[in-house]
Order: structure tokens, then C-alpha cells, then sequence
DNA sequence: CGACTTGCCGAAACCGGTTTCGGGAAATAT
DNA sequence: ATATTTCCCGAAACCGGTTTCGGCAAGTCG
């Protein structure tokens, strides 16, 4: 007994007297259990046929002598890289890149913790994405993908159907057959929003939703009408615009809103970003958000924070949308079926100063703001 | 020859008809040749021992048989991944998260080129980050690490060095030796932002640094100084202050020394994100940014086009900085002389409203200001 | 015309793991 | 005591590529 454990403990220092700086491959390990590779292979992969205590020794002497395997040399014979791939859309809006730091956070969080690990890659266009994931796939640098921004016929459903290759959807799609997801349930927000407006005792509530291409903008379209519903408020289509993703646009949209005859005295934007456009227009016609205006938005950007009043918002939160989608789809890859990996969360509303009684009602609005354009023009700050 | 042209096209067809959708592996392209796995390798490798004809031959076949090498089965004789490495750090500073799209936008971009991928991790403490660095290296998952947010004395260079991983830094470095880097040249930004504020009729001209454990935070000092220098201006210990990258921390810098007896007229902010703190700062001091106070930036966040006036900055091309690193570093993996490898770049001086002669002077500001909060208080607007 | 390169490719080792197969020893059943 | 499992582990095949080595045939030289 003391013998042995003389030996264990000599052997365990020529081990770690690993002064070499060679990488440890596991045949060295073997070598110095006096085993062989296979043995030791089976006893760090948990195979049933190898002893407890044989398993525990390799364990440790695996650990001590700093031995890890390397990951293509794994993947050869398993067929896995133990990776997921995102391809990430430089062109367009920038509304989501505000949250790329978070969800990419989300995401590395949870393939670490499985000790596999994210590859990214970007692309301008349809085709390049299409060209990434190709090649992606076929060096088989990745097992599964990601997949932002989803479409509301989302054509890489399709194909990836097609490649048999494991994905999850950041949002959710018509065509659900054999497919996963994570999304934020955002028609619920946009009914919310009507719900909170009508309560503060709004009458004419706008939405101005984003490109309608995306899935989500029929969502939260369909949410916003439900909302009027429950309300009982008549839908008016002057009220309802899309395509505003960005700040300009989100300007352009609220110009066009307040210049109806009788415009809205709140309005609800499936985007933070156009959110914030309205503050300019607003401005420009002198009318006061949070006042004669009221805005509520959706996403929850950092900026949102810094404008004046600050915005009332339905935040989302990208970190635990990449961790759910990253764990979802491993759970995918290691043979769950897609259909059971679904989810979706809730955003979370952040009541700040955007979203007030009305102060003017629908029609005398329209008075305020010729007034305003005739007599204030564009104000500016008296020092 | 027309004979031998016939059986080409059939093993053509016969080829193409490959409806098993199973993967076509090397083997499956020397057999359809007539060829040794090790031949159709080392074709495709360009080896000098295979002859023209045969490797065309091979090249045509197996592109149109669409093979595409197991990344990770290369890798287990070359020992290379193809692969890039960046662990992203996400607690402090929110600062260079507007960059981050265009970044790694820049860095698949150069990656993509040579058929190379990247691989993206977070982290959000040193502990953290260099877990990940030792796990992707022990792995081997990527062959070089891009390393973001070099500090003055960076205790990462040190390791990997010791670990013989190839790195490059974005940011300069004291300890040289053996590194290679890319970097803007924010001194000479912040040079110019003085010599822009000076010839602009300044004379009491401050500098808010960020955070001075960074190294670019001594490198854009030494410029601010520098700057002074080149003008004649004295420089004023109260004048300089540090530690501030975010919108909050910029806002209290700038109350710190609109509140001085004689207050600047002109502040230069090594950060974007703590200029845009100095606006509301200054509103609530009732003092007009690019009136009584001039302000520069340095970065080029997209949220300067959008406060009012528009933030004079010297803007910073993230997208390049993310490609030149990437090619660096692969040069370096591939042999290239690390201390070969260094770049520069220059920012960008974007003049919009921010910076314009000073309406008072210093003495005469602290008057106003004092006047200002007496009888103007936190002025509103007024509708 | 024979010896010696040179060009070109096949054969086989190799990379570092994983997984299958088979068999010896110990434990249990008969 | 023998037959039969059960428990472990060694041996070897295997994954899909890359790289080394050696040899045949054609070309070059003496």
C-alpha cells in the first residue's frame, strides 16, 4: 500500500516535471498510467466499461499532467467540432447592433459552458450569407447555426432543411415544421403599449412598425391591433405605418403622423431607434414628448436613457436570448427533436418619462401644432 | 482523344449524380480519377511533384464534385485551425460596444479572404478571459489571438509569449519585444483637437482622459500636451482630469471644471461617449455647447451625429482596424517576423457643431455660469 | 548504349484522438 | 469443480486528411 503510493507520487512528479513545454497528448498519459490511449480515452469520456478506480486515476493524472485534448483531433472521428455558428448582417439597420455585445455575451456564456465555443462571421448580403454558411458547413467548422433576423419567409429555413444541418431561429417563422426557436414575445408588448396609452387616456394611438419583411413586424403589428381591440378603440389605417427601423426614419414617420388632421396623441414603435426620431420631429413641431406626445418603443436601447424625457420602453434582453439559443440548439445538435426546443420571453417595460397623460387632445393637437409652426418655428434655447 | 474525352464527361456524370447527399470526401475524388488520395492532396496543396495536366485534372473534379476538405481533418497534421481568436471584454466601459459590428465585420472580412474563420468568446473579468484564452489555445481551436483594450502593461503579451501563441494587439504596447500591433494614432488626434480648439480663438483649453490603466489613455495625454506645446498655451494642472468613458462619468468631469473659478472654454475628451456627457452637463450650467463651451471627441460613436449640436470628433475606422489585424496576425501564424508586423492608422476629423470660437472667455464664463444658476436654473423649454 | 537525373505518382506512415472487438480474470451460477 | 457471466482492459481499426519515401518511366548525359 505504502508502496504503491510512493510510486503514484514519483510518477506524478516526473509528470508534472513536464518542462518540455511539449503538448501533453493522451498517449503520454497512457504511457505514464501504463494503460493504453484507448483506456484512457474511454475513462475521460465516462465509458461504463472501465473501472471507478481506473477512471478516477486517469481523471486526475489527465488533470495534473494539464492534458487536453485537441478539439479537431476529437472531431475527426466524432464528427463534431463542438462549435456553433453565427453569421451576423452588417447591412441594413444598425437598431440591432446596440445589442451584439450582450447577445454575443449571451451566446459565449452558454457554449462555454458546455466548453464548445461560437464562431462568428459577417456578411453584406443575401448571398454572402448564403456563401458563409455554405462553406461554414461544409469544412464542418461548425455543427449547428444561429440565425438572426428572422424573415417572415425566411428562405434559409429552406435550405438548411435541405443540408440537414442543425439551426435555431432568433425569432419564429410560419413554416414551423422541424424547426427550433427563441424569440421575445413582442406582439405582447405592442399590446401592452396600447393597453398602458388607452389607460393614460389616449384616444388615438399610432404604431409605427419596422420593415415588414421581418417576422416580428407582423407579430407586433397583429399585437397593436390587438391591442386596439381590447380597448375598444377603432382602428385607423392613417396610424399605422412601417419601415422605420432607424432614427431617420423614425422622424420622418412621426413628421408624417403629426401632420394629419388629426393626429395622434401617442404612438407606439416596434423599435426604440424610430423611437427616438420621433424626438427630433417632435422638437421640430414643437410639441413635447411626454407632454403633448407620447411615445412608447420597443427594444430597449442604452439610448433611451439619455434622451429627454427618457423613453418608456419594452426591453429586451439579448444576453438571455443568445444563452436560451445557444443551449437550445446544442440540446438540438446532441439529438433533441427541434420541435421541442422552442421558447420565447417576455420584454420587460420600463416606465420613464415618455409616456404621459395627454395634454391636448387629438383635434386641439392639430391646432397646437399649426399655432406652433407659425408663431414658434423652430425653437430654440433662450440663454 | 475523342474517346478519352467521352469516358471524362461520363465519370463527369456519373459524378455529379451524386444524390446520397453524403459528404465527398477526398478518397471519393482519387477513385473517381483514378488517383491516390496522397495524389489529390497534394494537387490540390499545389505540391511541385504532381504535373500540370493531372493537377487540373484533380482541381476541376473536385470542384465539381463539390469537395471541401474537413477543416479539422487537415488540421490534425498541419496543426493549424485556420482560425482566429478574440475574447471580448464585456463589464467596464460601454464605450467601444457601438464598434463592435464594424470591428468584427472587419476582421471576418479578412478572414473570410483566406479561408480562415474566426472565433468569438467573452469575458468579463481577467480571470475569466484568460481561462478562455488558455482553453481555445490547449485546444487549439483557433491559431492567434486578436487582442482588444491593450493596457499600458499588459499582463496578457507576457503569457502568451510564454505560451509561443501568436497575438497581436489592437493598441501599442511598452514592452515591444517580439509583438506586432495595429493602432490608431490618438496622440496625434488629440494634438490636432487642440491645435483646432487654439486657432478657433481658445485659450483655456482642457483635456478628460479615459481610464489610465489603457494605453492609448498615456499616449492621447502625451498629445494633449503636446498640442499645448505646439501653441504656446501653459498647461494648467486643474485643467486635466481622467477616468471617464461613459456619457455619466463625461457629465461629471465636465461640472468638475465648468465649476472652476476660471473655467475652460474648450475641452478636448479622449472618448466620444464622456463628450456627450459634457451636453447635459452644460445644459443644466445653461451654457451652449459650441457657444460659451467648445467640445471634441475622439471615436466617431454614431450617437455624436445625433446630439445637438452635432459632436466635432476625430473618428476612428474600426472596420479597417479589424482588417488590418486580422491580416497581421495571419502573416505572423504563417511565419511572418512579429516585430514586421505593426500598423498604424489615422482618425478622422469630422468638424460639425461642436467646436466654434468661444463666445466668452474664460473669467467672463464663470460669471455667466454663476449668473445662469441664479436666475436661469435648469431651464426648460418653453412652449 | 548504359548510367544518371528528373518528373511524376503510388504506397504507406502519420497526426491524435475515438470506438469496436475480443479475450483474460474474477465473480457468480450450476 | 465446472460452466457461465460480468467486469475490465489491451489491441487494433478507424476518422479524413497530409506528408514522406521510394520507385518506375522518360529524358539527359557521357
Amino acid at each position: 500500500m505504502i508502496r504503491s503510493r510512493k510510486i503514484a507520487g514519483m510518477v506524478g512528479q516526473e509528470i508534472s516535471a513536464n518542462r518540455g513545454m511539449e503538448r501533453v497528448k493522451i498517449s503520454d498519459v497512457a504511457v505514464a498510467l501504463n494503460l493504453t490511449k484507448g483506456t484512457v480515452s474511454r475513462a475521460l469520456n465516462g465509458y461504463p466499461d472501465i473501472s471507478k478506480s481506473t477512471r478516477l486515476k486517469v481523471r486526475n493524472a489527465a488533470r495534473r499532467m494539464g492534458y487536453v485534448p485537441l478539439s479537431h483531433a476529437q472531431a475527426i472521428k466524432t464528427g463534431r467540432a463542438r462549435s456553433l455558428g453565427i453569421v451576423w448582417r452588417v447591412d441594413s439597420h444598425d437598431g440591432h447592433r446596440a445589442f451584439l455585445s450582450d447577445f454575443l455575451d449571451g451566446v459565449s456564456r452558454a457554449v462555454s459552458a458546455e466548453d464548445w465555443s461560437l464562431t462568428v462571421s459577417t456578411a453584406d448580403s443575401d448571398v454572402a450569407e448564403r456563401t458563409t454558411l455554405s462553406r461554414l458547413l461544409k469544412e464542418r467548422k461548425v455543427d449547428g447555426f444561429i440565425l438572426p433576423r428572422t424573415l417572415a419567409d425566411d428562405p434559409r429555413v429552406e435550405w438548411l432543411r435541405n443540408e440537414e444541418a442543425p439551426f435555431i431561429l432568433y425569432g419564429r417563422v410560419a413554416s414551423e415544421r422541424n424547426c427550433s426557436w427563441f424569440d421575445f414575445r413582442g406582439e405582447d408588448a405592442m399590446r401592452k403599449a396600447v393597453a398602458r396609452l388607452a389607460e393614460l387616456g389616449h384616444e388615438r394611438i399610432a404604431f409605427v412598425n419596422g420593415d415588414l419583411r421581418f417576422n416580428y413586424a407582423m407579430l407586433r403589428r397583429d399585437g397593436y391591433f390587438r391591442g386596439l381591440t381590447d380597448t375598444g378603440i377603432d382602428p385607423d389605417p392613417d396610424l399605422v405605418l412601417d419601415g422605420a427601423m432607424t432614427r431617420a426614419s423614425g422622424e420622418t414617420a412621426t413628421r408624417k403622423l403629426l401632420d394629419l388632421e388629426s393626429p395622434p396623441t401617442g404612438i407606439v414603435f416596434a423599435q426604440d431607434m424610430a423611437a427616438l426620431g420621433a424626438y427630433r420631429a417632435a422638437e421640430d413641431s414643437g410639441v413635447a414628448i411626454g407632454r403633448e406626445l407620447s411615445v412608447i418603443g420597443y427594444d430597449g436601447v442604452p439610448e433611451g436613457a439619455w434622451a429627454s424625457p427618457k423613453l418608456s420602453t419594452f426591453a429586451v434582453d439579448s444576453r438571455w436570448a443568445g444563452q436560451r439559443l445557444a443551449a437550445l440548439l446544442i440540446d438540438q445538435i446532441r439529438g433533441g427533436n427541434p420541435e421541442d426546443l422552442r421558447e420565447t420571453g417576455e420584454a420587460r417595460f420600463l416606465s420613464r418619462g415618455s409616456d404621459r397623460p395627454p395634454a391636448t387632445s387629438g383635434s386641439n393637437l392639430a391646432d397646437f401644432i399649426n399655432l406652433e409652426n407659425h408663431y414658434g418655428g423652430h425653437h430654440e434655447h433662450q440663454l
